[in-house]
DNA sequence: ACCTACCTGAGAAGAAATTTTCATCCTCCT
DNA sequence: AGGAGGATGAAAATTTCTTCTCAGGTAGGT
């Protein structure tokens, strides 16, 4: 049976206060605020529970690990910050495959925008 | 001084014969057509090579290690066929970015579709 | 409160992609 | 043709991310 652990309370926490992305390290730092003893094999372990729970779906973003949000949102793309490397996500799609070449079957879509967030926006680079 | 070797002169007609991002072992398949004692090594380094004399360019995918193409082609988005893997280019983009949130600064975007290519179109799955 | 099974933390191990090492090969200048 | 130094191939090493191992901790039914 599945408990519930200060540990699994705190990650899953963390998803419920913040909208955007995470990666595993965030969830640590984000969760250890919680639960200061907290390693990184049971925040993996309970991003695979989540998971498996339908609470967190994988965000796949191009040459990056992938990071999680939570599951049973709208349709939507996301943002990576060049500078500091957080993602957010970005509501709404206006994306239309209209140049699709003969014979290819799309079944699905991802967008990425690259750029700096409002709190990198200042900074040199 | 660099050299002008069987191995580098296969590796870049590859690419001038194929036109859609290939990934390392791809390259290293189509290239041991014409040097069958190719090794894996050598497409590494010559795929760096070909980056810095700016021929190449990384293709990043989400959730997928990075494929190359040649440089200096318009902007274009891509294609990955979820059965075989290949990756193909997509003329155009009509991707408008009225969505961000105020802040947001946007420098690039990446679009990739999935779906399946006309050679995977028929199969099951 | 007890006890059992599940859970945790730390480090080792694993997986996957890429880079390095090194002995040998080969291009290209002379 | 000869020779010097860049290039190659195979295997080992690295890097990065994730999972496993295992000894000890703890939730939750009784």
């Amino acid at each position: 049976m599945e408990r519930s652990t200060r540990q699994r309370r705190a990650i899953r926490e963390v998803f419920l206060e913040t909208d955007r992305p995470l990666s595993p390290q965030e969830v640590l730092e984000l969760a250890r605020r919680k639960v200061p003893s907290l390693g990184l094999a049971t925040v993996y372990r309970n991003l695979k529970n989540l998971q498996e729970e339908g609470f967190l779906v994988p965000v796949a973003l191009p040459g990056e690990p992938p990071r999680y949000e939570r599951a049973g949102q709208a349709h939507h793309h996301h943002f990576l910050c060049r500078v500091c490397g957080r993602v957010y996500e970005l509501l709404g799609c206006d994306l239309t495959l209209a140049h699709l070449p003969p014979g290819f079957q799309a079944e699905a879509h991802e967008v990425t925008v690259y750029g700096r967030c409002p709190g990198c926006y200042s900074q040199a680079g």
